[in-house]
DNA sequence: TTGAATCTGAACTGATCGGTTTATAAGTTT
DNA sequence: AAACTTATAAACCGATCAGTTCAGATTCAA
């Protein structure tokens, strides 16, 4: 009695379900997008949709959680720990922060922060996905440069939450509260630029 | 015929209503509010709470800019300049740290962003309020100090983004996505000390 | 005390939406 | 071709909710 209601995730249109999910609760959140909607953009009758899919809470939570591990595969991979300290954090810096104010990733932050109430584990998955897997990345790096006397730093997971802080100096609140919507190749690099600087002034051995 | 459905201010039960609305509104948004709730809450029938406000959306916009509002009153005044440089940044952060996730700004910022698409002009109210008053304020600080000579800063606003993105690291992520809701005297301490010190070795004369 | 302004509660409207049902059609398998 | 699975459109149900209406109660000022 245990299995509450899954999902049956065979059948012809399963996938198209979910891709017209995706879209519709990416753009409006839980509340926005009506289950009609999602079923036109689906290309699918609403019958079928819920023939795959009990209910609308375990749509969107299939949604939403998918796109925080979409999330998590391009956070990982953004450090090439072969050059030179400087150099490793001036690239990380500037994909970093690059990817924070991409549509991307604020939409689904903006999600996560607003179903916060109606789904708290949406919270954990994105904080795990992102910010958390992020700076384990950061600090497992640091370890290495610290080895390798090319940094000194006294709290290593503070640092990797400072810099990744540090990264959306100017940027992210912009982007976040809709006030700006698009960055200039020339922003990004400034504000990594100083990340980087402010980190290393600090941080750099 | 600008004047499109205004609100009317007068009237014994006016304040009432739009404390009714705070409570209500702060804690289940806007679509989560209903307007039975919030006459309820306000102690007034919902044929009153509608002769002063003609729909829904004014008297939350009403709330959210007054919130907006006194949480510039907060920020403001939380910088005293005579002292020296450490100990002024010292205290800043953490009050700047402190209410970053106290419940208050916590609220109003979620609000914000779950509202952003349905009410645009509440980001920048946010913002103007929160990121770009107290980052003026500090640029303000910043220039005195550069002047008696106790730091040394290439691009001020620049800075001041980063002193108050500094104090967020590790508290804030949690905060605002749900992880964590209460943070302790030492966390706030040692994330604002933290903060001083990378600031403080870059900008520190 | 009287009369005008304000407030009340409860019922009502109209619309939206999640979820179900049904009768039918299309595609697949044997 | 028969039997079975999967999909469809459309109608439908029940609930919620913004906003209205109205007859009567309360407040308050003169």
């Amino acid at each position: 009695m245990t299995q509450a209601a899954t999902i049956l995730r065979t059948g012809r249109k399963f996938d198209q379900v979910l891709q017209g999910a995706r879209e519709v609760f990416m753009a409006d959140g839980f509340e926005g997008a009506s289950v009609d909607d999602i079923a036109r953009a689906a290309g699918v009758s609403k019958a079928t949709l819920y023939s795959y899919f009990p209910d609308k809470r375990l749509l969107f939570v299939e949604v939403a959680q998918t796109e925080c591990s979409r999330m998590a595969d391009r956070v990982i991979s953004m450090i090439d720990e072969t050059k030179p300290a400087r150099e490793v954090l001036m690239i990380t810096a500037t994909q970093l922060a690059g990817f924070l104010v991409s549509e991307f990733s604020q939409q689904v932050f903006r999600i996560c922060v607003a179903e916060r109430d109606r789904f708290p584990e949406l919270g954990r998955s994105f904080y795990d996905a992102g910010p958390k897997n992020g700076q384990c990345h950061m600090s497992e790096y640091f370890e290495k440069a610290i080895a390798k006397g090319e940094l000194v730093i006294d709290n290593v997971p503070m640092a990797a939450a400072q810099f990744s802080e540090l990264c959306k100096a100017r940027i992210w609140n912009r982007a976040v509260l809709g006030i700006q919507d698009s960055f200039s190749a020339e922003e990004i690099n400034e504000v990594a630029t100083q990340a980087v600087d402010t980190f290393l002034a600090r941080y750099g051995a």
